[in-house]
Formats: C-alpha cells, structure tokens, sequence
RNA sequence: UGGGGCGUAGCCAAGCGGUAAGGCACCGGGUUUUGAUCCCGGCAUCCCCAGGUUCGAAUCCUGGCGCCCCAGCCA
C-alpha cells in the first residue's frame, strides 16, 4: 500500500500533546497564535502559525488567532488586517475564533483587583527611572519599593484612581508582589499597568487609559480562552514563572502551560519586527510586501506559494536549539512545488536577434508546444515561429568557455520546441558589438532528431514579431552578509545594492500577455517567475521568484 | 561573577541505554528537446570535551568548555 499522506514529523511539543491527550489530562487541544498588531507577519511568524493551526488540525483540536494588543502606541488597524489576510493566506482559518487581547481588558482589571485584595500586588509610585535603579542587576537583588507595602485598601484606592485618570502617564504603576530578591528577573516584582493617556486603541478607542503588560495579559488571556498549550519563543523561557504565577494567584478556570520553541533565523535576511519596520520606514525597501522582504506579503508579491511556505516550516522543524536556516532550503521548498505545478514558458530576457538565412517559406509558423515536461494536464500552447527570433544573449559565445553547450559560431543548437540551427555568420556594428547572428536551419529537425550527429545544447527562443515586450525585475538577498549586523555593526551597511535589477528589454511569448497577477510561470532554462501587480496589457512585469538550480554556473548576477 | 536555555555532518534535524533516520547542500553516475526535473550511488567508526556507571552510552552520572537569552512602565 502506498502512504498519500505524510506522516508529519514529529517533535518534543507533539510529543507533550500526545502524551497530555492520551493521559486525558486534556480532552481538547487548543492552541492559539498571538501577534502583536505592530507589523506585517514574516516567515517566523510563518513556522508559529504552522505549528499552532498544524498542530490543532492534525489533533481535531482549535487554534484561535488572538491579537496581543496590550500597547497602543506602536498598533493599528492596517496591521491587524494584514494579519488576518497573511494567515488566511497561508492556508489556515480561525473559524470564528478572533479575539482580542483587548477584549479582556474588563476581567482582566478585575484579577488585578483580586491580587490586590490578596495582597500579591500594589500601587507603586516610583518612576520609570527609579524602578530600573530598585531592580538591581543580574547579579546584585533588588530593592523593596518604598511603596511595597502598602495597605490593600490604599492600593485598591489608588488603583480605582488610575483607571478613573487621575494621575500622568508613569506616575504609578501597578505591580506584582513577588520577590526582589529573585535571581529570575522577572519575578522581581514586575509591572502589570501601567498609564498611557491620550492613545486611541483600535479596538477600545479612548475607554482606557490603563494599559496591562505582556506578562500579565497573556497567561489570563489564554486561559480565559481555555487554551491547553501555550507555545512561544525561547526568549520568553524566564517568563515562564511569571507565566505561571498569575494563573496561581488569580481566579482563572484553567491552568495553560506555556511551552517555548526555537525561533527561525534565516540567512541573509533580518527578522526582527523592529528591523524590518526600519527597512521600511527609512525607504530601503519599497514597503511591507517589497518582493525581497521576508515577510509573508513580500514572499507572496515574489511568487512564494504557501504550500511552499509550509513545507518550508515543516522541514525546519521544531525544537529548542538555536538555528541559522540556509536559503537554500527555502528555495528548494518553493522550486519543488513550482516544478510540479507551473506551466512553461520561453521568454528571452537579454535579447539577440537571429535570422535565419535559407528557404524560411517552408517552416512552420507555429509550433504546439506542452506546457509541462511531465504533467499533460496543464496541456498545451500554440508558439509563432519566424524567420527572426531572439535568443538570449548568455546562449551565444564567441569564444566559449570550455565545455559550452550552447549557440557557437558554425556550431548547431537545438531551439526548444523547434528546429536545430547552425549559426553561420556573426553580424557586428561598427564599433565591434555582435548585433545579430545569422544561421541555418535544419528543416528535418521539427519533433526529430538531425541525422547522422548529436546536438547537445537546447535553447529558448521567441518569435521576434510575436514577442511582447516585458520588464522582468531580478531579486537577489536583500543582505550582502549571511548575519546582518552581526557583532555590532549596523545591518543596514549590509544591504545588498544589487537585489533588484530590472530587465526592460526582456521579449516574452505571446501566451504570457496576457497573464493576471499572482500568475506563476517557469520560464524555460531561467527560473519561476510571478505576474507582478504592475503589471499591465502594454507593460506586462514579471517577479523572479526563483531561478533554477544551475550546475553549469551560468550566474546571473 | 546571578538566573534560564542550547550543544548530533557545511545547514536543519531524528534519536528517549542495544550499537548514528530523514531533508537541504555537496560529490559522482544514468535519463532528458529546460546544463531543470527525475533516477541510482556516495557523504558522522561517531554525537562539544574529559572522566565515570554499564555486558553495552549520543542517550545515565560527574566535572569542564562553548554559544544564546534576561536588568522596557515592549512583546
């Protein structure tokens, strides 16, 4: 018998699901995925959401999609819609499950006023400043908070107070009574509110100006939703304490657990959310979902398709070490998947005329060609063949490199989909620049074999009085360097110049004028490309996403 | 020098005391009207190091070493 379906690979978190549901210590799993709506999703986010969907997929459990907007300042709208959309995108639904962390700003001031009734948190007075001073170092304790102690009912005064807006921003906070002492930082009595007035919240307008942190929100926020695993990154491994203390000292039906994995980092590109707002805000790239962006709208403008994406995430795997991924895996994911479902097509980017020279009358006007070597499904297109084509000029030399297959002069090659031709003559211009070639063709080579001799080299080719017209733009990594930044430096002297050239010259068959946006293509010998939102019926443009994998070494940079 | 993690091939990653999966990359060879795809083969006597336990250790113990994260009223 033959496995369809692969047997997804299984990692320490799957394990702890498997073994949490076989014990019946959950009947259900449900996990959840918790941007902060500051920034576009990029592949990090990707390897998240495949893990927190995939995982409640392949066990019948639910995944909710929660927007952690616990701070105002730096969310909006036009994120938490790009959001929704990228992981729409990516292949996932949430079904009704929206939330917000906003949602639970009410129940959320009620659990804070438990701990305060309970004496595990209090108003503190100390300003920003001060507070950093009192938390001591990593390796010196902190100091009690002169205001520490004070009585529940003053705290639940001043706490009443600070919602009701009476004092500035960073005036008071509240905080949880922990430890100073703690070796974990974290639990060194850390904030739960803090004041910000004045910010209009996407989703709760000017209704407060009490704001929860992170720490405290997230714990409550997800069991609140009955969420069974709680997966995050490893930087959040010390919060894990913290995590767990506020589902300890407050009313919540359920205790999640919090379980951290490994972030992805990519070579030769930046993840941060801060970085990739820096690229954009300071015009290096050309926005959220420039082609050479990370991010999963930069990676769908580039052709990326999701199934590739989740492949990609599925390949990388879950564990707790950390990682660098090499390009190279990412785009083999995306070359398998186009491989198989991208229809062919011949478009020349750097153009060279060819005339062929002998009885042109007896040759074919078009030629029915397959639009995949393996899959007859995606069918067949009619190719214009004339007595004057383009090839591309990377397919002819004059003086080859050794073991050159391609276009020489007196040397045969094969036009793809067509006939095998000599060329016989090298037509330069005045100042020694080769213009055209001319060449001979063999008529009795159409869907056969020349006789009595084996050509090697196939070339593409297009009509040149049924080309269209295109610009084709070239990406290539953003950064110059595997690790932007690293050591100290600044990753923005890392930026590659080169990762976009534009091709305006390029002439493409006429099958692909007429291609929509989002169309993919392999564009015979070069590579996958994508119908770019540019485009247009006098202008189509065309997105490398990949090119193919070149043993010859034929680099196009 | 406090706390929390991690260390298996160039990269990612299985492995859970019984004698090193898989993918990517790379190197051969075959097929091929895409120097693509596809197919076949190769690629860790060894699991950060050193001791120890055991018939047997990448897996257990001890001690080192290296790397990452934490001192936001960010998440």
């Amino acid at each position: 018998m033959s496995e369809t379906q692969e047997t997804p690979r299984t990692h320490f978190i799957r394990q702890i699901i498997e073994s949490d549901l076989a014990s019946g210590k959950h009947a259900r799993l449900v996990t959840r995925f918790p941007p902060e709506p500051n920034g576009y999703l990029h592949i990090g986010h990707a390897k998240s959401i495949v893990l927190n969907f995939g995982l409640a997929q392949a066990f019948t459990g639910e995944c909710h999609l929660r927007f952690d907007d616990t701070n105002p300042h730096k969310e909006n709208l036009e994120f938490v819609e790009a959001i929704k959309q990228d992981v729409r995108w990516l292949g996932f639904d949430w079904g009704e499950r929206v939330y917000f962390a906003s949602d639970y700003f009410e129940q959320l001031y009620a659990f804070a006023i438990e701990l305060i009734e309970q004496g595990h948190a209090y108003v503190c007075d100390l300003t920003a400043e001060e507070t950093r001073l009192h938390r001591g170092t990593l390796t010196e304790p902190g100091r009690d908070s002169p205001y520490r102690n004070r009585s529940i009912a003053e705290n639940r005064d001043l706490f009443t107070r600070m919602r009701a807006g009476e004092f500035p921003d960073g005036a008071r906070t509240l905080r949880a009574r922990i430890d100073m002492a703690s070796p974990n930082i974290n639990l060194r009595d850390p904030v739960l509110y803090r004041i910000k007035h004045g910010v209009v919240h996407h989703q709760t307008g000017s209704a407060w100006c009490l704001y929860p942190t992170y720490d405290y929100t997230h714990p409550i926020s997800d069991a609140l939703e009955g969420v069974t695993h709680s997966l995050c990154t490893l930087e959040f491994e010390d919060h894990r304490p913290l995590y767990d203390w506020c589902l300890e000292h407050v009313s919540v039906p359920c205790q999640p657990r919090q379980i951290e994995f490994s972030r992805l980092n990519l070579e030769y590109t930046v993840m941060s959310k801060r970085r990739l707002t820096e690229l954009v805000a300071e015009g290096h790239v050309d926005g959220w979902g420039d082609p050479r962006m990370p991010t999963l709208a930069g990676l769908r403008r580039r052709g990326y398709t999701p199934a590739a994406i989740r492949d990609f995430c599925e390949r990388v795997g879950i564990t707790k070490s950390d990682n660098l991924v090499e390009m190279a895996l990412l785009e083999s994911a995306i070359r398998d998947d186009l491989d198989a479902h991208a229809p062919r097509r011949m478009a020349v980017l750097r153009p060279l005329k060819v005339v062929l020279i002998n009885d042109p009358e007896s040759l074919v006007d078009s030629i029915e060609a397959r639009n995949h070597p393996k899959d007859d499904g995606l069918g067949v297109r009619s190719i214009p063949f004339s007595r004057e084509l383009y090839i591309d000029q990377t397919d002819f030399a004059e003086n080859p490199p050794k073991g050159f297959k391609r276009l020489v002069p007196g040397g045969e090659v094969r036009l793809r989909n067509a006939y095998v031709i000599r060329c016989e003559e090298v037509i330069k211009d005045g100042q020694g620049r080769i213009v055209a070639l001319h060449a001979w063709v063999d008529h009795d080579t159409l869907g056969r074999d020349p006789q009595g001799r084996k050509v090697k080299g196939v070339i593409h080719w297009v009509s040149a009085d049924h080309a269209r017209r295109a610009e084709v733009r070239l990406y290539d990594r953003l950064f110059r360097t595997p690790v932007p930044g690293a050591g100290n430096a600044d990753f923005r002297a890392d930026i590659n110049p080169d990762s976009l050239r534009v091709l305006n010259e390029a002439l493409v068959e006429p099958a692909l004028a007429d291609a929509l946006p989002g169309e993919r293509f392999q564009f015979e010998r070069e590579g996958y490309f994508v119908v770019d939102p540019d485009t247009s019926a006098e202008r189509p443009v065309f997105n490398l996403t990949v090119g193919l994998r070149d043993t010859w070494g034929k680099g196009r940079s």
